[in-house]
DNA sequence: GTGGTCTAGACCACA
DNA sequence: GTGGTCTAGACCACA
């Protein structure tokens, strides 16, 4: 079951904490059709919202169309946004878990690595979308681009 | 100076956004101790939102310890939240820039990747600190695991 | 309840007031953990303030670790500054109203009751801590020198 | 030379207390008639407030009829405050010293002593003015009051 | 011109 | 009903 997690000192309203985790779940695949969200009982339980609050993500939930409530036996996830590309097994996946490695190893903090890539994917539409990698026949050259100073 | 931009579809509100934001500048070494920030009336001239929004911001900010306002004469950034490890020519920073060209090259979306990081970043703290990369003395094999088949 | 009262003319903010009112009643013990601060709406009912300045007040507490607010709920006591030894009925408090009514048969105003204890705690860091009270086995001294020609 | 202190963080106009400063030191005998005031260039010295906020302070001082200032030679106290009962070696400043020290000597910190102080005096103007002191002919009985608990 | 305080009032999130 | 956010605007303190 997914698990909710409220940060009441993130500047985002509950409920909206809700639908982007919801939604975030889906994107990673822990959320795929048919599968049932967690009962406005069971979210109190985790994170002493108010069912009120619970029923208000999930109705957003349902007007964007991911979801569907049905009488008596809960809300369905009725859509995937799940993509192959960043699945638990994906290279992009294991790419990026080795860059946070690096930047453990460095000493670097979880707020400073999050400013950093706020910082980039803010520039991401901009990136080219056909791959002009300089060189994936030498990945070494890569390498060496990524370790030593670019 | 430093530019704020406000996304009113973000679910973040408006003083929390300039808040962040601001400190997003000082880990990336933008503003450091002694900058002024811009005044409440610049910072409506760039986001539209009332000067006391603005107020309420820098008031955050100044409570957390990082500015100190001035009656008359300004706001001031008074500590350092900066890393070397994070700079605009650092490896680390130019590694995750690598990392999202591949997944901008792979056709993955900015919210894709973004819930990608959210959830990596998640067990960030439970990465082991000190550098235990599969084999360290041969940067060569890492390399494979991160270009290969993205 | 708490009974709050704003001096417009003390040269002190409101805002100011009420944190400064709150933080005098925690430190009674009229306001324990757990007790629940008037509403923003009652504060404006006792003083005609407008309910965003309670507001200020209440965030300024909560800032400073000693209140927390709970939406819908209210505005909670989560600490204690309350000591015994300035309890209703510690000795403590007895001697200094023993003081306040020598001061007062004295014909001594209010305000200069004050000036003289604002001079004196200027300098309360600097007194004994521990009890170098001129003659502790002879009370009766110490109690000539108070009470004398006052 | 009296000596000025802004706090900042006191929700108290800097101009403000000056003034209240000021009338404090004339109230304890510190400034008599026919003392100069310090001039604004000593109060920017002191304290790194700007010259403006000094004279604001002297006029407002002036206005109330205290000093009055002659064109390049300074600013005179004009008139008296102090009280011979309250003066350096009156027996009621010797007498809440003396409580003072108990006080300190009880451990209670300076913060929680003013509390205990403004609390008390707020009910000071309800005080008998014509001394009905328990029993001025027998101190002891009062001592005993003070030390042991009432 | 710069920040600080306060008011009045709208609208929202939450219990 | 309770607190949170935001706007618009007045007026003040300060440099």
């Amino acid at each position: 079951m997914v698990r909710y997690r409220i940060d009441r000192h993130s500047g985002v309203t509950a409920y909206m904490q809700i639908v982007q985790q919801t939604k975030q779940a889906m994107r990673l695949g822990l959320l795929v059709p048919g599968d049932r969200l967690p009962t406005a009982r069971e979210v109190v339980g985790m994170t002493a919202i108010n069912p009120n609050t619970v029923h208000k993500a999930y109705r957003e939930l349902e007007h964007e169309g991911l979801v569907e409530s049905r009488r008596g036996a809960g809300t369905f996830v009725t859509r995937s946004l799940s993509r192959p590309e960043t699945s638990g097994d994906s290279a992009l996946r294991a790419g990026l878990l080795q860059w946070l490695r690096q930047a453990r190893a460095a000493g670097v903090g979880r707020d400073d690595v999050t400013a950093l890539f706020t910082d980039l994917v803010g520039g991401y539409d901009a990136l080219p979308q056909e791959a002009p990698q300089p060189a994936p026949a030498d990945p070494h050259a890569t390498c060496q681009t990524e370790i030593e100073e670019t």
